[in-house]
DNA sequence: ATGATCAGTAAGCAC
DNA sequence: GTGCTTACTGATCAT
């Protein structure tokens, strides 16, 4: 995995055991005239310099020898957008499978909640139709059914332990 | 886009406007012996060789040329694997932003069907309660009330259009 | 040998 | 000029 150091900073993480390729961190012999302090500029340097350091460092150098620093930071600079551009995919993946994860979550706590309470409606309208019954035989003939048969009937349609379908007077 | 003509197939796509590459699609002079008769297969030749075809093509060439050109046809088959490899990370990811969008609106729909449910389920409750209450008055004095005010009473809580409350004897 | 994937490269686009 | 993205390449791994 790679990991960034700072914003300026993603081609520290991908230099990392690059010791398979070709053209990197070598010094580029014969970029200085003879005899001048070269420090040899490292690729980390080179491409965090400024441009205004950069243009300093080009100072004594042929217009060849300018052109080919310029077209090695450029290809240094290239190589960490390229890192940070996969990087900005995975994350960007990543992030699509949390969302869907997070959403069928929901939809799992959304579909639970409807069955419950659809279970909820369903013994409601059983009590309901329960009492409506009752009422209907007590209004028609008033005092022709017992107490305790209304309580039987209304208990058959109450399967949930809360709430009794209407309490019976005390 | 790229769009591949089949399984076998994915690098004329590739190919297309393929003009801004260096090595690909040179016939690579000197391949064969002066003064032969050399087709100087194409990409899209050699790259759909069989094997077997390979070989046949290899007769007369430098053991040099013999490893030049299976690298090159390697290299061929590299970018088409490059291809479809890029291909797949596209598709994938529609294929996840897909099924985001298929959860999303399974939300929405189990958020609405919740919705409407838990009005559904308020109003019976209220009805049940109105109801209930008519029927503890009506046990407890039975009589007393006169059914007209019974029915007052149970439709103000009721405001669906759907099923009476209950239906007044006929 | 074949296919897939990774990191680096240059081209090309956008600002 | 800077940054990002894409196609291509070789290296590397798995089959």
């Amino acid at each position: 995995m790679l990991s960034l150091c700072c914003s300026n900073c993603f081609y520290s993480a991908c230099m990392q055991g690059m010791t398979t390729h070709f053209k990197a961190n070598k010094p580029l012999k014969l970029k200085k005239e003879a005899g001048e302090n070269a420090p040899a500029l490292s690729d980390d340097e080179l491409v965090a310099m400024s441009v205004r350091e950069l243009n300093q460092h080009l100072r004594g150098l042929t217009k060849d020898d300018m052109v080919r620093l310029k077209q090695r930071r450029r290809t240094l600079k290239n190589r960490g957008y390229a890192a940070s551009c996969r990087i900005k995919r995975v994350t960007q993946k990543e992030e699509l499978e949390r969302q869907k994860t997070e959403l069928q979550q929901e939809v799992d706590k959304l579909a639970c909640e409807n069955a419950s309470m659809r279970l909820e409606l369903d013994a409601l309208r059983a009590k309901y139709e329960a009492l409506q019954c009752f009422a209907r035989t007590v209004t028609r003939g008033p005092g022709k059914v017992a107490t305790t048969s209304v309580i039987t009937i209304v208990k058959s349609a109450n399967h949930s332990p809360s709430s009794a379908p209407f309490s019976a007077h005390s």
